[in-house]
DNA sequence: CATTAGCACTCGATGATACGGAGTGCTAAC
DNA sequence: GTTAGCACTCCGTATCATCGAGTGCTAATG
């Protein structure tokens, strides 16, 4: 257990070092307000957090740099969140510009988000599995081809082109696609499949010539895995920061960050609320040294996006994390206000 | 008018220089095989080649690099484009995978290009202003929302969500819309706001109520510019060339990248063909010292796109010249087989 | 007994200096 | 016209000394 002088001490370092980037030395510390202690003094102090993991050295005469540990700490124990009323102005005014779009409203967060913090910020749209099919449709364009348009009671709409089999009769196609639309309006996304296979399958049989074929080919287009919208904002923003002086860095780290199904992966948490996640305890390698910061957010009841910072470990939690909790609140709530109607 | 030795050592030097990005040096030029002049001799064209624009020195003892000028002899007189089966067959095997949709086709494309180059790779997606209307939607979500869906002929979708202002009527929106659809099916997108003004309102005025609400709130959510959309392949790619070893150029760089319309408009441009900018000649200050180069293609008719790769101005035109005179027909192929039908 | 002043020591950053190598331009010889 | 030879330039690198910031330890202090 650290004692009170020990946490004060940790603090000042950690706030100097997420402030400068350099290691921070007894003397800048016994000059700070409120520190009544000669530097001798915050050096066996220093010794101490040293000792007990909290605290590393980047050589034997160096200042000290907060460890993992010591940043796990920090925000485990030390930060008290202040909220910065003028930040969440921002993003409040951003969102009542009257988008209509999830989409929208999601990426100007992500934009917005990461032009307060310079961090990079990446957020998940909502997943669409809790949500409700409103109407299926398929649109022959020719002969030989057609597009496929559903459509979910929020409002969300996957489509996709492709090219009818010659052997396959357009009618079939649309009395199928009427069968389905009579059934399986108002199932959820998630148990569309089985809903087909326990209750629309027999029905189709029984009306569709060619049935085989017809519903092997429907289901590819109808069901799909659908891939998770991920929004990024700020990418080049993260390059400004000193930890990216090696070239090498900035390359393994935009390589990542092309890989947006990769990036969701890392994002996706069960947890509800604010999530951090500090070097060596992300999951993936690459971003090993960075910390990365989520949060949830709702969409008219079950719904739920994530929305995160990525950061170098020597990172503003305080704010990140105050931010987050604003920005995953506002998100809720307009959010809500675009759906309250349904 | 250069001689034909000039040509020659200009070639070797261009080559040389893009392949090890070190200046040239005399020596280098004349143990390569088919130059049977001493370093001397070389020294004496190199100095009546700079004289001429084509070469520069970095400082007073070095080796040459070519200027802007020099290249763009390089890629005017002298390159002769060789076709690499191989690459074109890398792309054929993946465009054959058997895509439904054009966006899959052309991310692909931007993807396989960048990674057969090391440059980014940007496309430019088939403008819709060509295609026709196919059909208009109004699909209610709720008493106060609903979302609006248009598809084009080539089976091309924008889809919007918006809230329904409460004073008005569903089956207003839903007459309009039937009308919108009867007059504008086969219309070109791009005649949808004038065939609207001159043939449809006098109809809408007579069999809908509150018309002048109602009509005002569906141009807004039907009638809008279309953001061209972008397609960028290998961002990270091009921060492995050796340029790239200032930070600052990388972060410039990349803030370009991220405004996508910005990209689009640099990549616009009204000529057919293969197109190369060299340094200066980019429109875009950000890109001074880089070179794009652009393709168009075609997809079913008169719609255009083009495709682009950006690199150093140090690049291999050569191949990439060869390279995307192969995509933009390859793509061409492949796209109008997926709409013959229509 | 906690605190602190003092001191020797370590290490990184900076700047001066020297030096080798790659390359050029020029001159004179072939 | 071509080339060998040479003086010269400039970059890059290695070496060295120096300075400053910081530490750990010891002994003195209240």
């Amino acid at each position: 257990m650290l004692t009170e002088r020990q946490l004060l001490i940790l603090k000042i370092i950690i706030d100097e070092f997420i402030d400068s980037a350099h290691p921070v030395g007894s003397r800048v510390i016994s000059k700070k307000d409120g520190i009544a202690l000669s530097a001798a003094t915050i050096r066996n102090e220093m010794a101490d957090l040293e000792d007990l993991g909290y605290l590393e050295k980047t050589h034997t005469s160096s200042g000290r740099i907060p460890s993992e540990k010591g940043y796990r700490y920090y925000v485990d124990h030390i930060i008290a969140p202040t909220i910065k009323r003028s930040e969440i102005n921002i993003l409040n005014s951003v969102l009542q510009e009257g988008y209509f779009e999830v989409e929208q409203i999601v990426q100007k967060a992500a934009e917005v988000l990461s032009e307060l913090t310079n961090y990079t910020a990446i957020i998940l749209g909502p997943e669409i599995y809790d949500t409700k099919l409103k109407q299926i449709q398929l649109l022959p364009l020719s002969a030989h081809s057609a597009v496929s348009i559903l459509v979910t009671d929020t409002g969300h709409v996957e489509h996709r082109s492709f090219s009818v089999p010659f052997d396959m009769h357009a009618s079939d196609l649309e009395k199928m696609v009427n069968i389905l639309n009579d059934r399986l309006s108002g199932v959820p996304i998630i148990h569309l499949q089985e809903v087909i296979r326990d209750e629309v399958i027999h029905l189709m049989k029984q009306y569709v010539n060619n049935f085989e074929k017809a519903y092997a080919y429907l289901s590819k287009v109808f069901i799909q895995e659908q891939p998770v919208k991920v929004y990024v904002g700020g990418k080049s923003n993260l390059l400004l920061q000193p930890e990216f002086r090696d070239i090498n860095k900035i390359h393994s780290f935009l390589s990542v960050m092309e890989d947006e199904q990769e990036i969701a992966k890392l994002m996706q948490t069960s947890k509800e609320g604010i999530h951090v996640r500090i070097g060596q305890e992300n999951d993936m390698d690459a971003i090993k040294d960075f910390s990365l910061i989520t949060a949830t957010y709702h969409v008219y009841g079950d719904q739920t996006g994530t929305i995160g910072l990525l950061g170098p470990t020597r990172m503003e939690y305080r704010k990140v994390i105050t931010l987050l909790n604003a920005f995953s609140s506002e998100m809720t709530k307009a959010l809500y206000l675009m759906y309250k109607n349904n």
